[in-house]
DNA sequence: ACTATTAAGTACGAGACTCGAATTAAAGTC
DNA sequence: GACTTTAATTCGAGTCTCGTACTTAATAGT
């Protein structure tokens, strides 16, 4: 059988304390401020044990009471919501043109976002310093701290495997974050995973299970959702897709070889295929191109060719994992449509049968601190899984 | 965020003994025979708890103490193994030219293992209960059936949204057969996760958590395991990469479109690169094919061609999922490495990047049954994973 | 204004479970 | 034969959840 590691997430009664406590915390997540009835018919606990939970975690600061909602009948809740004053969750973001934070609390509310153009680790730090120095505070506790790079990342969340166009060695940045801001675990992850994390908690896939992302620059990233988790695979590396043999299979590709999918739906192959040049960065030259479709028939006709690729591809993908959402970030979002609407013609000629539905295909609206949201949101996994108690 | 339903597998203290309970039957599978001492340190239980463990299991008859093991320092411990007496579960798979059942213990051992030429679901049920006969006792219980179907199975593990080549309504199959076994809990599902899992658990890919499993008749199918886990995808349709764009782009499928992956590996285009007729069924036709091989430098060179394009699929899969290891079934396995020698040369050539390691591509060693196997075994997920308590 | 009704939250005792330490048991070693 | 070593059980303490009964706080009705 697939040799499990022997996980301990309970063991003894404290690790179930600890699971019901999560679970009460995924409970106000999902339903925003509610009342101790209301959590012990969503957790399916007794009243008097999620009196108990809460409050623990009012004394940690982690949960506070509301204000009383009157006007049915019976004695009024009094709803607890979870506090955003205490927790906080810092999500870093390293790129080729620039970096960027964003600080999250407990409640799913973003602190600070920030980007700056740049791309060296010490940016990366200065970044993460001058954030973290607006938003900490007496009462203030940072869960953890998660940076996300465009490379591939290994499964054990620190080291780095490969990182082209990127100077970072990756293996020490987690200890140089460290250093930096006071966060007891710093993981590194794949920007693509910590994105497609994003648009599933707070953008275009909110509430979805199975989710894809795709994002385009000048490579493909995908990030995958499978039951609300990441696919990462046996090394770490799923969701390499950029370099799949689709498209033009003449198209040549950075990699050296031919007929990569991003050959024929990257940065440049769309630019060369409307025939505009590239401007300062990705998502601005984008925004210049969707200006001029507007007007040009011919930069139209390319965009139809891209999503014509990019249908092909996400045909394919579909097969593989069969998502219910697919969100199109980097590049892809400003262009929206223009290329959406071929990638969906294509999609329903290909898509493997009748029955089949097609998956729903959305433009990203988070913008560039998408990795860095996803990042700082997977900080809080250990709290709402049940690994970490806040209580403690 | 993905609206997680609010899974409660523990909750009280009984959940508790439940999940403790389970994390003993797992160590004991993974271990094999072990004394108590041995299951405490790798459960991380208490000595005590494990004791009071053990005892129930070995009250509801699902371990036995074996003779001591005798040579070590101080006093000998008294193993304790999985017995296969008392716990069955029933793999049943209704194929288009066969039906198959396999009846496995819970210590993973096969009692029976029967395949007949039949394609109904009224020889299928036939053959349920004849095997059922043979292994039903006053001692014995079933835990579950499963039955593996070549179909679209909704993530719901009853209803079949698409069935091509198979007369089955398959909403109603599941209770047919609770009809004519003693199964508390009858599942539907797709034939090739069913293999995966088999391979997982018994077969090529055993101990491996990242694992991906294709088989090769008339058309092409994938099982998926992340983690050891099936990948389902959002309605419980992935997997389905018969019908990708990969390979031939000219070459007509059974479909109706052009282009797809089993129009260029499935049996039908591996016959006619090779020139060979098919027979009874496609396991008769790739022997005599791979027979053939050894003596026709022709047939070599057509599975050479099958072998690129089986390559170019795996290539676009690997990327995207990052599978350790590669288990090919159906009439692949028979060809061994007529094809995989060249599905491993385009693999290296097409392999996203130098860091990325190539996955082991295996031949499947688990013969016809292997989807009823993998059905059997999946009807003890439930009692490996703590939901069900064999205790009770 | 007063009572009945409805619902939220709390107090409390019972029950289940795990854990660590102490104890008993069964070998081999000197 | 005494000692050492390791296995397994016993026992008491501690933690947790749960159901019931009770208290509290609002509205609805008379």
């Amino acid at each position: 059988m697939p040799s499990a590691p022997a996980h301990r997430p309970t063991a003894g009664t404290e690790g179930l304390r600890r699971e019901n406590t999560a679970s009460v915390l995924r409970a106000l997540r999902r339903l925003g401020p509610a009342t101790r009835a209301e959590l012990a018919k969503d957790t399916g606990l007794a009243k008097a044990t999620v009196g108990v939970i809460v409050s623990a975690l009012e004394a940690a600061g982690a949960v506070a009471e509301q204000g009383s909602r009157p006007g049915a009948r019976g004695r009024p809740g009094r709803p607890v919501a979870l506090r955003g004053e205490r927790f906080l969750g810092l999500g870093l973001e390293l790129n080729v043109d620039y970096v960027a934070a964003v600080v999250l609390d407990l409640a799913g509310r973003v602190h600070v976002r920030e980007t700056r153009p740049a791309s060296s680790v010490d940016d990366l730090l200065d970044l993460a310093r001058s954030v973290w120095d607006g938003c900490s505070g007496p009462d203030r506790a940072l869960v953890g701290a998660t940076v996300a790079l465009p490379a591939l990342v290994r499964a054990d969340n620190r080291t780095v495997a490969w990182a082209p166009n990127l100077e970072a060695h990756g293996d020490d940045i987690a200890a140089r974050v460290s250093q930096v801001v006071p966060a007891g675990d710093v993981r590194v992850t794949n920007d693509a995973n910590c994105a497609a994390y994003a648009e599933a908690h707070h953008g275009a896939a909110r509430g979805v299970r199975h989710a894809l992302y795709l994002t385009g620059t000048v490579g493909i990233g995908a990030g995958i959702l499978q039951d609300g988790e990441l696919v990462r695979g046996g090394a770490g590396f799923a969701g390499e897709v950029g370099h799949m043999p689709v498209g033009d299979s003449a198209a040549v590709c950075g990699c050296g070889r031919r007929g990569c999918w991003e050959a024929s739906v990257g940065l440049k192959a769309m630019l060369a295929a409307v025939g505009m040049p590239e401007l300062d960065t990705p998502l601005v030259t984008a925004e210049a191109v969707a200006d001029r479709a507007a007007s040009d028939g011919g930069v139209r006709a390319g965009l139809e060719r891209v999503g014509h690729d990019l249908g092909l591809g996400i045909a394919m993908l579909s097969s593989v994992l069969d998502p219910t959402v697919i969100v199109l970030g980097g590049y892809f979002a400003p262009l929206g449509e223009l290329v959406l609407e071929p990638a969906r013609r294509t999609l329903d000629e290909r898509l493997a049968s009748q029955v089949q539905v097609r998956p729903a295909l959305r433009p990203s609206t988070l913008g560039i601190e998408a990795a860095a949201l996803g990042a700082a949101e997977q900080c809080f996994d250990p709290v709402f899984s049940g690994s970490t108690d806040l209580t403690a």
